[in-house]
DNA sequence: TATTTTGTTCAAAAAATATTGAACAAAGTG
DNA sequence: CACTTTGTTCAATATTTTTTGAACAAAATA
């Protein structure tokens, strides 16, 4: 597999102005994160550019850099804001808020697994029990699978709720 | 939070006939894991529906308790048996294929790893690759933050290499 | 060989998701 | 207070992804 230079495809169609291409290269990899974890694009774009900064940058900064719309960027730094993956920071003398991204990667995975994979792990028990009830009340002639499959659910339930602080911690 | 009853609205458009309550709530559940890893819903469809069976299934029989096209069914049956998410099973005297899943919780992770996330690992490399050069290249005045994200990413890179037979092992 | 059964493929349609931009709010400034 | 700057919201639009179904292929059957 060759793999070689990165597609650029993906990063802002103007490419008008600054942003070095070590830097496109860096958005290019979270835009790629994003995706596989299944989070828009836009995220990818902001949170690869603030990284590769070594100071804040105000929203204004962010939409031309990138070229996206005040919406996206707002939006966009909004959930970013929500996970952790970005924070404000007070900069003397100016009046806008200024983003640096959460740099600890332990971090940054809390915080999205906190936000997205947990709530689906909680809701989970109560839709077992959904499961369960259902079982009984339906008492099909084949009860005995449908109480083979809860319990393996159960068990699946059980470890993965395990597994994810002992990834946060090996990060 | 009271959660209660699972929502309905992605099963079935047309409950006409089979599938018991606690099938649906199965296969409910399958298809937020899917919408959560970010795979298609009839995916996890086609997998939850397969859970809750005893017996293999043949295509006809998942089009006509899940009301899917035959297409999204073909499809669908491809890609999960291509991440070992199912498996065709010969079944004496009849001409079609039949289908069981895969229920063992550390094949299946196994599979979608395989598939869904070793590729950008090992395509990662290169990218940094690429990224590393980019800045030899362009020698920024700022080349010093340049290499020190650099070498975060390449820290990121490895350390995720190292988790994943880690968390294979725990499930 | 003609016919049926089983299954794949892929262009078009539908559905889901992300992005834009204009209208609006909040808060500072002169 | 009128005006500017900063930022949010949300309906409309654009884009991406998924699903459908009809055309096709392969293989068994009669």
């Amino acid at each position: 597999m060759p793999a070689a230079e990165p597609s650029r495809s993906d990063l802002p169609a103007e490419p008008g102005h600054s942003l070095y291409e070590w830097e496109l290269g860096v958005i290019d990899i979270f835009v790629r994160a994003a995706q596989l974890i299944g989070i828009p694009k836009s995220l990818g774009q902001i949170y690869g550019l603030l990284f590769c900064q070594e100071n804040p940058l105000p929203m204004d900064e962010i939409m031309a850099r990138l070229s996206i719309s005040k919406g996206s960027a707002s939006q966009g730094l909004k959930t970013l804001r929500g996970i952790g993956a970005v924070k404000p920071v007070f900069v003397m003398g100016d009046r806008r808020d200024h983003y640096t991204c959460e740099i600890k990667l332990r971090r940054l995975v809390s915080g999205f697994l906190q936000d997205q994979v947990n709530p689906h792990l909680s809701s989970g028990s109560d839709r077992l029990d959904f499961i369960e009830q259902a079982i009984e009340r339906e008492a099909p002639e084949n009860a005995g699978i449908a109480r083979e499959r809860l319990k393996i659910l159960r068990s699946w339930h059980s470890k993965t709720g395990k597994i994810l602080p002992v990834v946060q911690k090996l990060l």
